[in-house]
DNA sequence: CATGAATGAGCATTCATTCAT
DNA sequence: TATGAATGAATGCTCATTCAT
């Protein structure tokens, strides 16, 4: 457990994380995320050698966050249906608090400022979900299709409802969008 | 007819394509973006006001562009799944050979480099499929669900999927990742 | 008569005394001439050959058209005093209704736009003012100081003076403070 | 004591006085008064958010300055006659070996580098001098005009005189010029 | 004579990073 | 650990000037 994680570390990540987003990576000076996490600007080079270092850090946190959540909704018992729609579910309801987390993911993932091997890790944290698809195809529940595919659809139909979710303001039309997506994204993976 | 297209501005947009997606909008300097395209500095703020307004164009032609590839899809005759399945692989082919163009799209739509008002001129290019997509709900093909949620959903995965298509050397692999995920997608979509 | 005085040349004369008046030398860009003068960029570098040669023109078609001023009403009669003040008067009228030209010529005549040659045969317009001096102290009129400081210190007080009427509105007003000036500056060189 | 004055601040003002007055504003790199200055390109944009800034700040010391010698000059006792004669002195003094200061003030007082706010903020140091005139008229010295007319065509005659005496190389030469010219100029003023 | 597209050197300003305190 | 003044390379954009039409 090398990281302590000091609460100057944690403000800056977050200052990091809303200016990232809403500026861009080049568009971000160090100096507005030091300003913004209230810190010297000199104070952000000692907790990461460089700007890469920081958004390739955010990048990990957030996405190691992510298959947490998804681990622990994985738990649940059920059938198939019910397993899948406890896991979208719990992801999109973190995923409208966290809307920021999500954009940050979308805008970056194929972006040049993550390294290859830094995208390699991120998505390592999702991969027990292609051992568990390949349970549901082997158990009939899934189609049978590459657990691979079958993910990555999945998951990028989720972000984008999450997205539009987001842009609604009402709690409860964020909701119902969310559940029609799901409905829509699960119709295309299940046998019937 | 006043986009006369000059060779000097196409060579301006190609270049900045290659260079935006592959280093980012601040990453990528205006010089580059001329040296490439083999004109001087000064040529291309001769035909783009600023960085912006490169950009944003660029968006606008690439939106424009994809919007014809799906519209001239949507003309072919056959049954909801038919025409659904051609329009799906006609865009994938489309992305395939350009995609370049689909990584700048999934790069910059949620960015702050493109405007609000762009971005909803962009989308326009895709508005008709709404109607398209209601249409098949009325006649039974298509499962009733708000129209904007199918296209995002659908979409969202096509462009996943081309991009991981595009991943693969081997054309064939490509073209069955792609038949892959788009029975997948339509899984979803389509009443049985 | 080398100087035909196109309509065009005339035209672009006159934009350059705006604009540089108002925005300076160096922040004045030679299209902006050509667009407020109604001609392409190119006529510009026709007429002259470059934005120096622009400047220092007009700088000395300023200077005579002053020292012309000044010569014409110079020949009017009667005793020094009256002679003077019919001198200072007439080039403070054309200068209340050519503010641009006195303050075109207080901001250049020191800078470095404006060449040390040019500068001098700028000032030859002036020249004859010496001699007339010169005889008004023989004659015991004026006091009986250098001719070249009795001008310099009259001239200044009189672009100053004119600058400062400039800036009242009331056409009498201007007046009134034309007219204190000069008397003020006659004081000083007249002998009583 | 918000004005520390710190070195570095000091070199730059010194290094755009010389830059601005030989070759006027826009024809001075920021990164040539920089390098006069001993300092880097950064270090400039640290004391001074923008060139404008610069050259304001520039103009206000030199005023301020100014304003402290005749404040100071004010101070010498005798008749009216002794008195603006000191004053005259002390400024031409001043000027002669502060030419440079003088010619900056001639070059940008009516440039549109420096804001009218700026100007006025520049003109407040010298408005002590209103009231001295005033009181000099009061006591019958002064001729009975406007104090403001007469103290612009004083300080113009002024600063012409200092210009044209740093013209001399003879120190001989020039106090003889600045002499005969403050005669001149309180001649024109004074009752006799 | 007149045009205006094209050029590319030049400049104001920014920003990641360092380092003395 | 924490600070923030100092650095100077890098970049978006401007503009005098040319030249083919």
């Amino acid at each position: 457990m090398k990281e302590q994680m000091t609460d100057k570390r944690k403000a800056i990540l977050a200052a990091a994380l809303t200016l990232f987003t809403e500026r861009g990576f080049h568009g971000t000076p160090t100096s507005l995320i030091a300003q913004d996490a209230g810190v010297a600007t000199g104070t952000l080079f000692h907790y990461f050698k460089t700007k890469e270092e920081l958004i390739e850090s955010l990048y990990l946190d957030i996405k190691k966050e992510a298959g947490t959540v998804l681990r622990d909704a994985g738990k649940s018992k059920g059938d198939w249906r019910e397993k899948l729609d406890n896991i979208c579910m719990a992801y999109a309801e973190w995923g409208l608090e966290n809307a920021r987390k999500i954009h940050f993911m979308q805008q970056f993932c194929y972006s040049p400022f993550i390294s290859k091997a830094t995208h390699q890790e991120g998505v390592s944290n999702f991969l027990f979900l292609i051992d568990q698809i390949a349970l549901g195809i082997k158990e009939g529940a899934i189609r049978d299709y590459p657990p691979e595919i079958i993910l990555s659809i999945v998951s990028s139909g989720l972000m984008t409802s999450i997205l539009a979710a987001a842009r609604e303001k009402d709690p409860q039309k964020q909701h119902k969008v969310l559940n029609q997506s799901i409905d829509l994204i699960l119709y295309g993976v299940l046998q019937e």
